[in-house]
DNA sequence: CACCTAAAAGGGAAAAACCCCCGGTATGCC
DNA sequence: GGCATACCGGGGGTTTTTCCCTTTTAGGTG
């Protein structure tokens, strides 16, 4: 008997290459790999295919890790969700963690951790590597170098909006909102990012990767 | 006796797991990864060691892929190259191929035309998906999305200073221009760049790595 | 020489962005 | 209840951007 892994990841290559990898530790074994966060969605409406743990990358089409995790740990918190990422980036460590996952593994990791990172996790519920603590550490001690610089929701929306060649006339369509408000957020995210500027703004969303470029 | 592979990258969990699945296929062994452009090309020092293909990454630090390949065809022709990347980025796989590439596999590509690819690569010389031959026929229909935007030294001197909080008149003083001048560049660029205003401008400059974030 | 381009400069006007001010509602917290 | 904050809207203004247009100079090229 041994524990059941699905792994999620857009790149099918690497998926079967962990999956083989999974399948020769004697504890684990893996059937199931699925290639975003909306086709994992799918298939764990049938619970005979839930497994011990689920595999999951970060960044994904369709449905990204961070989205997926949050909707699996709420409908079934009984899976363990495992981030395996290419990037060390703070945000995204942060957000994954907070959206339920069990631990965050980089894809510069070894074999061996890979196994002991399975193992704890279904064994006492979570494990992080000193790596992945060293960056939340930081993360403690230098909160400025952190995620949401204090902007609202409704803020980091209209931010996500400017990053684009609309005029804010046609943000306020998009966000169903009076020009004068968008004004009003524009002044907001200008006092709270300390920028001059449009510009200023979409340069500091860029920098801090409050937006994703391309 | 089987073919020799080399695997680069600097995902070394990636890179185990790529390995094993090498070491699967009857035709191919593979003992030897390296994590960046540099150990490989200390590693490929001694002829002993030479491979008979390298799967190389195509982003990785301190040297990479593309660099890597450069160097390893000029020095060592008879060493085939098979790029690896997840990205299916035009520029970078034009590159590659140009740096001496024999394929472009993009990692979501099977198991099966791994081996499919190796096999050609080492009995044909070379590899390429039709995924990837799509895209380089894209390139040469539409030159228009290539690298250099035929941009003037001047123009991009000025698209340098518009990915700042600097007002136009600001960048005229800068450039020791009259700011009608630099008027004169600001349509320039954006009739060469095909973009609506500044805000489009500075993205695309981003996108297409004009300019250096951070 | 005629032709083309890069570079430089300007006039004028509409659109957009920016910067103050002000008002309201709803929510949650002490 | 008082206070803070998110959210929503507006008045009125200046500055900047954007988009037309014309002109001159200098340097190549067929």
């Amino acid at each position: 008997m041994s524990y059941k892994v699905v792994i999620v990841d857009d790149h099918s290559l690497l998926a079967q290459a962990i999956r083989d990898m999974v399948n020769s530790f004697q504890e684990f074994s893996c059937e199931m790999t699925c290639s975003n966060g909306d086709e994992l969605l799918k298939k764990m409406k049938n619970p005979a295919l839930h497994p011990d743990v689920i595999l999951m990358d970060v960044q994904m089409p369709v449905l990204n890790g961070i989205e997926a995790t949050k909707e699996l740990t709420k409908l079934y918190p009984h899976i363990k969700v495992l981030a395996l990422s290419m990037e060390a980036d703070e945000q995204k460590i942060i957000a994954m963690l907070k959206a339920g996952a069990k631990g965050y593994l980089l894809k510069d990791t070894k074999k061996e951790i890979l196994e002991k990172a399975l193992l704890e996790t279904v064994e006492f519920g979570f494990y992080h590597t000193n790596n992945v603590t060293e960056i939340l550490m930081n993360q403690l001690k230098n909160p400025d170098s952190g995620n949401h610089f204090d902007l609202t929701d409704r803020e980091l929306e209209f931010l996500h909006h400017a990053c684009s060649e609309m005029t804010y006339k046609e943000i306020a369509e998009k966000m169903f909102l009076s020009p004068k408000t968008v004004d009003n957020y524009r002044d907001a995210v200008f006092t709270k990012l300390n920028v001059k500027n449009r510009i200023g703004m979409v340069l500091f969303a860029m920098k801090h990767s409050l937006v994703e470029i391309e």
